[in-house]
DNA sequence: TTTTTCAATCTTGCATACTAAATTTATGTG
DNA sequence: CACATAAATTTAGTATGCAAGATTGAAAAA
C-alpha cells in the first residue's frame, strides 16, 4: 500500500521477514505450510492434522489453525467443516490458468504503470533490468528468475492499485506451484528475456497501448511454451511405454 | 462439577429447528464482520477488539481472530503485530481502484465464456437478463442490483478459471464497500442496462473481442459517472458553504 | 467371505488460561 | 509546568483443556 518514496530499490520487497521474530508463529506457519505445499513435500490431497503440524512446527494448534484461514484464502488449502483440512488439489489446468489471470492483471498493471510510475520507478526499473540482463548472460537461472519476479513485483507496484496488489500477491503462490511443474527451456528463456528488453523500453517510453500488449503477450507465450513442452513429454512418455512393451 | 456428562440425556429437550447453528461460530464471525464493515457500522480505521467482540457476538476470542486472517486476505482489515486489528482505509480512490481491476478480471472473463460456455449456461444468462430487465421496467433498484450481481457472478462461473474465481470473489467485498458510496443515478442507471443487453448479445453471438472490449467498457463508464458524480457532490458542498458564510 | 453396526479412538472447534507486549496511568525530576 | 520514567492495566499471542463430530476397526450379521 505504501508507494515507496525513496528509491529502496530491491532489498524491502525482501527484507521484512529475514530476522528470526520470537513473537508471530502464526507468520512462521503461514510461510513454513505455503513453501512446503509449494515444493510438494505437502502433496495435493494431503490431510494436514493439526496436531502432527504443531509438534513438527513447534508450536501450538493455534497459530496453525489461524495459519490455514490464511493459506485457504490463497486456495492452496480446501477447509471442510469438522474434517481435515487438506492440501487442494491443483486442476490439471492450473498452470495455463493462473499464467491466464496474471497475463491480463500484468497487462493492467503496466498500463497504469505508464500512467503513473515516478522518474526514479523508472530507474529501478531500468536496474532490475540490468540485473536480468546480467543473469541471463551467465546463464544463471536461479537468479535470473529471482531478477524476473522482482521485475514484475516493481510493475504491481508502480502500478499504485491496492486492489492490484492484493489480488497480485494472493495468486502468487499458485503461480510459484504452477511453475514448479514447467522447466523453462533455453529457446523459450532466450525469448522471454527479449520481451523483457521490449517491456522495459516500452514502459521507459510510458506506451500504454504497447506495455499492455507487451505484457499480456509474455503470458500468453509462456503458457504456449508449457502446452508444447507438456505436449513434449506425453510424446516421449508414449515412446518410451512403446519401448517397454516392444523390448 | 461432573467432568463427563451423559450424551442422551437432555439432548430431546432441544428442538433443532430453533437452533441458530451449533458449528461454525467463525464462519458466523466472518460474515458478521464483513456486513459490518460493509456498511459502515464498523468505520475505517475502528479498532477492533477481540474481547469487545467475543462478548458482542458472543463467542470467544478464538473464533474471532481466525476470522481476523479471512478478513485480512480480504483487505478488509490490517493485522499489525501486537496491536489491535484496525478496519483498513479504503483509499479516497478506492472505488475507481478496485473497479478497475474487476474490470480487467470480468473482460478476461467474457473473453474466456465465449470460448467456454455451454448452451446452458448461455440460456441461464438470458433468464438472468429478463430478470434485469423486468426489475429495471419495474424501476426496483435493489432487485436490479441483485439480479445485476448475479450476471457477473455467472459470467464469472462460465469462464471455468479457478484462479479467476479466487480472486474475483476476494475482490467483491472490497467492491461492495466501494459501491457503498456510490449512488447511482438514473442517467447512469439507463445507461449501464442498455450495456447489459449489448454485453448479453455479444456473449451469446460468442464475440469474443467485443465481449472484452465491452466489459471493460462496462466498468470504465461505472467509474466515469462515480467521478462525475463526486465533482459535482464537492460542487454541491462549495456552494452550500458559500451560502452558509454569506448568509 | 462380504457387509453392517457400534464402540473406541482420533480430530476438529471452541473456550479458557496463561504469558508477554503495548498502552495507560501514576510518579518523579528538571 | 513540561517531560521523562516506572508501575499498573489492558490487550494480543499462544498453549491447553474439553466436548462434539468424524474415523476406524473389530465384532456381529448376512
Amino acid at each position: 500500500m505504501a508507494t515507496r518514496p525513496r528509491k529502496t530499490a530491491t532489498a524491502k520487497t525482501r527484507a521484512p521477514a529475514e530476522e528470526p521474530r520470537k513473537g508471530q508463529r502464526r507468520l512462521d506457519a503461514v510461510n513454513s505450510l505455503r513453501r512446503k505445499i509449494l515444493t510438494g513435500e505437502l502433496p495435493p490431497g494431503e490431510r494436514l492434522r493439526e496436531i502432527a503440524l504443531s509438534e513438527q512446527l513447534g508450536m501450538s494448534r493455534t497459530p496453525i489453525r489461524e495459519a490455514f484461514q490464511t493459506l485457504a484464502a490463497e486456495g492452496l488449502v480446501d477447509l471442510l467443516p469438522n474434517r481435515s483440512v487438506i492440501v487442494s488439489v491443483p486442476d490439471k489446468s492450473e498452470a495455463a490458468d493462473v499464467f491466464t489471470v496474471l497475463g491480463a492483471l500484468e497487462g493492467l498493471a503496466g498500463q497504469l504503470a505508464c500512467r503513473r510510475m515516478t522518474a526514479d520507478q523508472i530507474e529501478i526499473l531500468g536496474e532490475l533490468q540490468d540485473d536480468l540482463a546480467l543473469y541471463f548472460e551467465k546463464r544463471d537461472r536461479l537468479s535470473y528468475l529471482e531478477a524476473n519476479r522482482l521485475i514484475h513485483e516493481h510493475i504491481i507496484d508502480c502500478a499504485g492499485s491496492t486492489s492490484l496488489t492484493l489480488v497480485w500477491r494472493l495468486l502468487l503462490p499458485r503461480a510459484e506451484r504452477a511453475r514448479h511443474v514447467t522447466t523453462l527451456d533455453h529457446e523459450r528463456w532466450a525469448e522471454a528475456y527479449e520481451e523483457h528488453r521490449e517491456i522495459y523500453a516500452a514502459i521507459a517510453a510510458r506506451d500504454e497501448v504497447l506495455i499492455k500488449q507487451l505484457l499480456e503477450a509474455h503470458f500468453i507465450n509462456g503458457i504456449e511454451s508449457m502446452k508444447k513442452k507438456e505436449a513434449e513429454n506425453r510424446a516421449k512418455k508414449r515412446s518410451e511405454i512403446y519401448a517397454e512393451v516392444t523390448r
